[in-house]
DNA sequence: TTTGCGGCAGGCC
DNA sequence: CGGCCTGCCGCAA
């Protein structure tokens, strides 16, 4: 199982209406400080639609990039019910821990 | 608040 | 086969 497929996994887990850090993720899957590498794996993510990677954030709150464009991202979130403010998360309780 | 450097999997050379 | 480069970050200064 290549690290990739377990970070889709992970996400997977994540709920409509909640999102979750890069940080997190990344953890999650065993890396301590690989949040870019999470970042570089949802970029490459051979399946866009299949898997949520537009409910990844930063750590800090911030929506962050996307391969479709930041606007589309935070789109989607907010079609999700997820508040967003000038690319930034408002209530911090719609992030999903594992 | 802004800037810079660290750490990591994958893919390309 | 080894090493270099990239990329949707994170955190300390």
């Amino acid at each position: 199982m290549k690290l990739e497929h377990k970070v889709y996994e992970k996400l997977l887990q994540v709920p409509k209406g909640k999102v979750t850090t890069y940080g997190e993720l990344a953890k999650a899957v065993g890396l301590k400080n690989g949040q870019r590498a999470i970042g570089r794996m949802m970029n490459k993510n051979p399946f866009p639609v299949i898997v949520p990677c537009h409910r990844v954030i930063m750590s800090d709150g911030k929506v962050g990039g996307y391969a479709w464009g930041e606007k589309v991202k935070t789109n989607m979130l907010s079609r999700e019910g997820i508040e967003i403010k000038k690319g930034r998360i408002q209530n911090a309780d719609v992030i999903f821990r594992f």
